[in-house]
DNA sequence: TACAAAAATGACAGCGCTACCATAATCTAC
DNA sequence: GTAGATTATGGTAGCGCTGTCATTTTTGTA
């Protein structure tokens, strides 16, 4: 068995078998037009007995609409966009609709590329991270005739649809939570700011309020790559060696805070008295640690879940803002 | 703008545009049959001013031959086959193959429904997790004229590609270095092992080798859904108020391993004096826990590579064993 | 210069389906 | 029973490409 040869039943070949027509065959499948019970059986027997399945490449270049939804997302190892495509994937099934996907590793380059591949399968629509696209991923998308879905970002203007909550706003609610629990030597550990973009507009919402509350942050340690439980030890344990007198850390998310957590688990180091950590994400695993994670629950799935559904309904342009939850759990 | 209808640039009007024949312009941007390079830079010309997108759904139905692959996995929310799905899309993206996914959620009969959707795709492989197929899914499987890889186990007969490692194996070294640490009454704490055959292949040679050895399994705790830390917690919580005295507990996957550890550290049992850990799958996390996790580290991304990488070179029917291994951790 | 071989090119028939139109069969109301 | 709807059905022209083949142009060689 090297390779399989057999071709494939065609819809001719139903319609013969049937003794009907070959439009006859493509309305009872699809169960669109008006087709007699007793054509309708003939049919089925025949689908049922050649086993015929219907080629979705030649139905979408005959019928121009496509099906296809195309998502290009920077990382799947991130289970923040691993739940978004959950969430989408099964919305988009329901309706018959088909999910294909490509991943940037955060790479605005690469999604430009990706983005030009995936619309050569004339998709129903893009599924995007965010608001920030070279200029010709944007003019490319533009041009197309498909929809543009901006996910889990609504900081700026959204070529189409837009779904999720405002990073910027975490920011300063997580700020003001630190400020508001009379933390007042606040640090932060995080992972690459250019490239993640939102994470980019988290820190600022947070330095914002924090320097409006007139306990500016004290120190920061940036990891020049991804984000992961281990950079983020390695961030706090940086960050505290430089200033060990910090009393909170604020983390880009919480596999990063997860990091830090171990750290003052493997340092002795007692949450939140001696120092209080702050996340983001409302990850599961943040909520079964020892002490549950004080962090920002954001709705990952139900992200998914919207974009796809104003994708199958065809919805006009608009932003949708799910917003995000502030857990108070037991690290800050 | 709610929808956008401009008719997109064919092949023909590049052709004329270029002032070219049709197969001409194909030839140019195939790169494929010969041309002169100032026909080329024609051609390239117009497809730059017109903004030309080849359109891939004509491509693959006028040249028979896919450049899709279908991807049926249990859960994206599991790293496992995040990982496997990330390996993957590298290679085939390479090779200008693009990957089409639908999620199971761990259900024979969800598979069975999704692999149909996706063979009217016509892929050039469907790849599937494990070796437990419905009859249908094996049947239609059979009848299409794609390749077939069966990933992450290679425990049983496979239908044409397999890529993985032997789950048996790796539950028999576990138990064996469990044993040879001396630790004579061992647990286990698992999640549906009908559901997730691969885990349950895993504890079936767990279980025989702990017999083998003379020590069989004391006591096990299962639970009924997905796995998870919070599983994971709450399973040992329960075996240990029922089988108090165990020295050992084997875990499912380092998710639940990490649930049971997190439980140890809420409740001060030290680790692994009172108690040790094993778990499985390498996850990075159990390298930064105060305590790195004694585990089973799989090669997930590897194993997506090379499935992508013998597909897409239509390499014969074979099974390929990439292996695993044990990490000594700190934890067992 | 002549002639074969190689390179470059265009015309056109499909790929398997859907959409549209024309026709045939059946039904309705008087 | 008949005109006028209504329902059922088949024929066929594409959808936008690729692959084949015939034709034209260029190149190489004696």
């Amino acid at each position: 068995m090297d390779f399989k040869y057999e071709t494939a039943v065609t819809l001719a070949q139903v319609a013969e078998a049937a003794g009907v027509g070959e439009s006859t065959v493509s309305r009872v499948l699809r169960n669109h037009g008006s087709f007699s019970g007793k054509t309708r059986d003939r049919v089925m027997a025949a689908v049922e007995r050649l086993g015929y399945v219907p080629n979705r490449i030649a139905g979408t270049l005959a019928s121009a609409g496509s099906r296809l939804v195309a998502f290009v997302v920077p990382s799947l190892s991130n289970i923040v966009f691993a739940d978004v495509l959950r969430g989408a994937s099964s919305t988009l099934e329901q309706n018959q609709h088909q999910a294909v996907f490509a991943v940037t590793d955060y790479d605005p380059a690469r999604e430009e590329a990706l983005v030009a591949s995936m619309l050569a399968w004339r998709p129903a629509a893009v599924m995007l991270a965010g608001y920030e696209h070279t200029q010709g991923t944007v003019r490319m998308l533009r041009a197309a005739s498909c929809r543009i879905v901006e996910l889990l970002d609504i900081d700026g203007v959204a070529l189409d649809l837009a779904v999720g909550f405002s990073n910027h706003d975490a920011g300063c609610r997580s700020a003001h939570y630190l400020l508001q629990r009379h933390y007042g030597r606040i640090g932060y550990v995080g992972h690459d700011l250019e490239r993640d973009t939102r994470a980019g507009k988290r820190y600022a919402g947070f330095c914002e309020t924090l320097s409006a509350g007139g306990s500016p942050l004290v120190d920061r340690e940036i990891h020049a790559g991804a984000s992961s439980v281990e950079n983020g030890r390695l961030g706090l344990e940086r960050l505290l060696t430089r200033s060990p007198d910090l009393d909170a850390v604020y983390f880009s998310n919480d596999d990063m805070a997860l990091g830090g957590y171990f750290h003052c688990l493997a340092r002795g180091i007692s949450i939140p008295s001696q120092l209080a950590i702050f996340g983001y994400n409302g990850l599961d695993i943040g909520r079964v640690t020892p002490q549950p994670f004080s962090t920002i629950r954001t709705p990952r799935v139900a992200t998914g879940q919207v974009a796809a559904q104003l994708v199958v309904e065809n919805a006009p342009a608009q932003v949708v803002d799910l917003g995000f939850e502030l857990i108070e759990g037991a690290t800050a």
